[in-house]
DNA sequence: CATGAATGAGAATTCATTCAT
DNA sequence: CATGAATGAATTCTCATTCAT
């Protein structure tokens, strides 16, 4: 007679509201009261579905992540198997946040670094996941490389390069909205990497300026 | 007959003690008694010199930007009169944060951003720097294109490229220490500058990883 | 399931703090942990039913006056139906404060004058009942002028005298007491009455000094 | 070579700060940094004349105490030597507040009474001041029975509900103002005296409305 | 006498977390 | 599982008062 359990859903929901919250709020400022409210649910509640508040960001980071993996997943298949697409895949599934990306996700995913760099919980998946994201940008880049007959060894740092990149458009889409032009953000990057790895056999960067 | 007034260095002294505060704990972290307590003075005297904690938190944003612009001027001072040489002052003053910048105003830089989209008083000034530096970058991006005999129009998206990937080293380097490896930033900005306006008149990036 | 909600007995709880306090303390005097004391409470409880301070503040105004109110009707009800007992009702309900309104009460309206005189949200339900018994009263005088054949038209201004005489024996009460001897203060005002109103068709003041 | 002592002006202008700062604010509300600032001095010189913040207070009573008193001298001066003009001479004194007074003065004889019945050092000048007025009140009322040929043993008793009307008149026009229209307090005043005192003997009172 | 910086004790308020129901 | 009252520590800010100059 036991009811299903629905722990996984009410998990979801509050983390639905701490991103809500977080949307325009820093994390701190999002008291957990505020987070039920935005769940539709008691404050009492949100403790028996998480240890604490910080848990709730944990849950948020991974889920984040998860979700600009699959996109980037879903990038990489409809991807011809080009060196050079796949590196347009790794970007446009990070950087087109205008297209499919839901915007709180966006304002969110800016606050996580400083959170991470000061709480070991958010810290560890987060810097997981960019770690992840370097390997993967590496692996691009180095294959790009390889193609034209050139030394992989500096791939790596060339990755970093764009992850930078990648990041401060977010930062700056946040902090300065209208100094990056909507849309414009994955056609810079694109061409951004041609800079870093450029040669005469690459393709012409698509969707940015000239 | 009367006591000299202090109020200046005494203002210095608190901001320092949050920009200290603000190396390992979020701005809102940072407590009034935390700030007063790393300035070495009483927590009563903080609000005597301020009117509230975010009074500190935009003197320290003015602090920062007058620092960087400073060290801006003082390298664009110093630069041959050469678009490209101009360019690379600007990047070697913004993200060359391991030479001579002190470690705890990257770590709070990256803070602010935030704080900026939340607070208005703090987002004026910190927007208007950000307009200010874009501004500057777009200046000399166009003189490069000039230079070169090709068309001006897209100078302030490009410019806006370089601002972000400027600010997205200073992020990735808070959040994941390491993946930009120390001394690199600046080499690989240079690159993703060229490959942005790149053509066969541009000189070879220095500094950069090959 | 839940646990039953009383958050009803305890703002009343709080409300009679307030009050207690404010028995002996200023408003402002009258800390939040005193009152929380005073009502048995945790301190932090105080704000999980009120808004604020103030809050609390606007709801013993309320209280007060609703208090004064019901005993008013109640005299009403009591008083034969003629134009004098029913002046003499309301001086009764009101004045008569020795008898059985508790004596904290007393000590708090006067307070509350000040205080309504500087913050809106006091002032609103203050003025409004100030208003509310100035017409109670010019209604009663004009009932009583009429029944004498005279005009009406001072009526109000009448009715302000007795309202400033009552207030001001609530006042004096609070700040000298034993000027006026404990239980005198209906009488000595049902005789200005007569003073303000007077002629020979009236009847004598029942209670008062002669 | 001593230069003159001005205690005694800086003395009066902080004690006209602080009227003028509580004209609009309570006592506590009343800093000594306000207070000095309207009295156009610096907030440690405070501490200099006066012991403690009290003391201002306690000064300002004795200030607003004596004003009264002059204007009663005055009138009773220039009244023809009849009883019930010396009543008039009193209650045009103390309730004509539109005429001569200055409206900071009203203002803060209203927040007084509170503060006298909490605070002793205020509490003893101000209770000696209405034990003042009682006793000239009970003076004059008595004249006015004596010279009718009645009993005075209720002197005192109508004194008290008269000084308790002009009390109310004040407090009532500072916490709803309008009420009582402006320039009608005094004769009010005057009727309602006659009420408590009335025979056929008495002179009708003017200045109010019939 | 005068200045204004400095102190330190509260003040109101917020909030993560606990817990009885 | 769910509710929402309760707790108590921490936070920002105010302010009377002191004191070096």
């Amino acid at each position: 007679m036991a009811r299903p359990s629905n722990t996984e859903e009410r998990r979801s929901q509050i983390i639905d509201g701490l991103a809500r919250v977080m949307a325009d709020k820093t994390y701190e400022q999002a008291s957990v009261a505020a987070i039920a409210r935005a769940a539709g649910l008691g404050p009492g509640l949100v403790h028996y579905h998480f240890a604490n508040k910080q848990a709730i960001l944990v849950a948020l980071v991974e889920r984040l992540v998860a979700g600009l993996e699959a996109r980037h997943r879903r990038r990489l298949d409809d991807a011809p198997d080009d060196p050079w697409a796949r590196l347009d895949a790794f970007i446009d599934a990070f950087a087109a946040l205008d297209a499919d990306a839901d915007p709180s996700a966006v304002a969110c995913w800016t606050r996580l670094g400083d959170e991470a760099a000061r709480r070991p919980e958010v810290g560890v998946p987060y810097r997981a996941a960019i770690d992840r994201w370097h390997a993967a940008l590496t692996e691009r880049v180095a294959a790009i490389l390889e193609a034209d007959g050139r030394p992989t060894a500096a791939a790596g740092e060339a990755a970093a390069g764009l992850l930078a990149a990648i990041e401060g458009a977010f930062h700056l889409g946040a902090a300065a909205p209208g100094v990056i032009p909507p849309g414009m953000a994955a056609g810079l990057l694109k061409r951004m990497a041609r800079g870093l790895l450029g040669t005469a056999t690459m393709p012409p960067a698509d969707g940015g300026p000239r």
